[in-house]
DNA sequence: TCGTGCTGTTAGTATATCGGTCACAACAGA
DNA sequence: TCTGTTGTGACCGATATACTAACAGCACGA
């Protein structure tokens, strides 16, 4: 992570540019007046002044009013807990309120035997999450990647099979099943390895009898594999390919 | 809160208004085509496409590919996990730089003798909290307003007291005496109604014998009250104002 | 006392993003 | 085949913001 990257975050956070820079040089110099300021970063110095009061505002530095007038940035980590705060509660109310209007039009319209589509490795795997959280029966889940075993799933796995449900882990790759604890209630289901059910699946879920989600690595799209997947809950779709999915996987119960 | 107060928040947190209205327009309808998110809110039919690619990417909402193509969000207590999470995320980075970069560059200039200002309350009541706790020995916080004893003070200063600090409230105000806990090891510190040390003061602050902090509140600017607040620590200036203070406080150890 | 350089403020320009409109080809159902 | 809907892309204009320039105080020194 190098300066510009820094701002480009940073900017991501809230500030403009400028407030930005602003900020990164006064960490450099500790404290320093405008004139400090503009020398070691690309801004105007007639600029820094607007951007400091802009600074002060957000409580990210206090000034030291002399002349010339002296700015000292807060720490790294109270700037990042007062940035992050702030927005906090901005997410706060905003949420808040859908929560309100949740659903709040009526949609005559019967989406039943709705396929969903998901890309994204991340937001995969908060899917994923979900779907396990909702599970009532049992869930089976098999990659052959491990990496594809995250923490956050086998945490929830392991939530949802202390609760009662009858979760089972399967692949043909050993160093998928090792990474399950094997005093867990997480049972593990070894494949043969030449029975893959996808060429090139990368997730399978399932959740009780009517709740699936398939995933897909496609290594065409950018610098990085894109995971997409697809998921479906509660609808004669899902009840179907559940079927179709135990009868590929070898489960022992 | 409203919905137009709802999409600014929204922006806030990173998506365009454009985003911002679909999202919330699907909140409002659980699912929906373009369409359906045109009727209801102020997006061009066209242009929802686009802002729920974007959507999509970012893990507020699942896609159900057929013709037409329909939307659906993720709940709002998810969407500000994963908003959050993402901004959580760069700022981790961004600051994590900055850490390493801190004082990086040398500042021959010996700016000693320095005397702060904060704006805003909230700054102000971080500042607080932050000087004590660099305290080592014993901490004096007056206020003759009540609301200005945040629960955030008041824990951080029987923190401060837990581990050994010398901690006092003192006020004129009954009220400010009354909150905090009388079996608690922070002490309360009355004093006579007609002892008003400054006129208009807000809090005082004093911090070991060399850190001291003094804020007004000016009714003046805008609609709503603006405290605004100056501090030293390990200056001359410093312990001369505090060794000011004690005397006009009546401090009976 | 009169420069000279620095400080802080303000007006002003340029540009890029984003909100908003339009046109159109692909498609589905009648 | 006709018609309304869908999804895509080109286009325009306004606003925010990056950036430039000019200028009036103030400090300090010749």
């Amino acid at each position: 992570m190098d300066e510009e990257t820094t701002v480009e975050a940073l900017t991501r956070l809230g500030l403009t540019t400028y407030e930005a820079r602003v900020f990164v040089a006064l960490q450099r110099l500790g404290t320093g007046t405008a004139s400090d300021v503009a020398e070691i970063t690309a801004v105007p110095r007639s600029q820094v002044y607007g951007a400091a009061e802009d600074l002060q505002a957000r409580g990210l530095l206090d000034v030291q009013q002399t002349r010339p007038t002296v700015y000292r940035p807060v720490s790294p980590e109270e700037a990042e807990r007062r940035l992050l705060s702030q927005l906090e509660s901005v997410g706060r109310d905003a949420f808040g309120y859908l929560a309100d209007v949740r659903g709040s039009v009526e949609n005559d319209e019967e989406r039943s035997e709705a396929i969903w589509t998901i890309r994204g490795r991340a937001n995969v795997r908060d899917r994923v999450i979900d779907l396990i959280d909702g599970a009532d029966d049992r869930i089976v889940y098999g990659t052959p990647r491990p990496e594809l075993l995250e923490d956050e799933v086998l945490a929830v796995l392991t939530e949802a099979a202390d609760a009662g449900v009858d979760a089972a882990v399967v692949s043909d790759e050993p160093s998928v099943l090792e990474s399950v604890p094997a005093d867990g209630p997480v049972r593990v289901v070894p494949q043969p390895a030449d029975r893959q059910p996808e060429v090139s699946t990368a997730r399978v879920l399932l959740v009780d009898s009517d709740t699936l989600l398939m995933s897909v690595v496609s290594a065409a799209v950018g610098d990085d594999d894109q995971e997409v997947a697809f998921w479906s809950a509660g609808t004669a779709f899902a009840t179907v390919l559940v079927t179709l999915s135990e009868e590929l996987i070898e489960l022992d119960r």
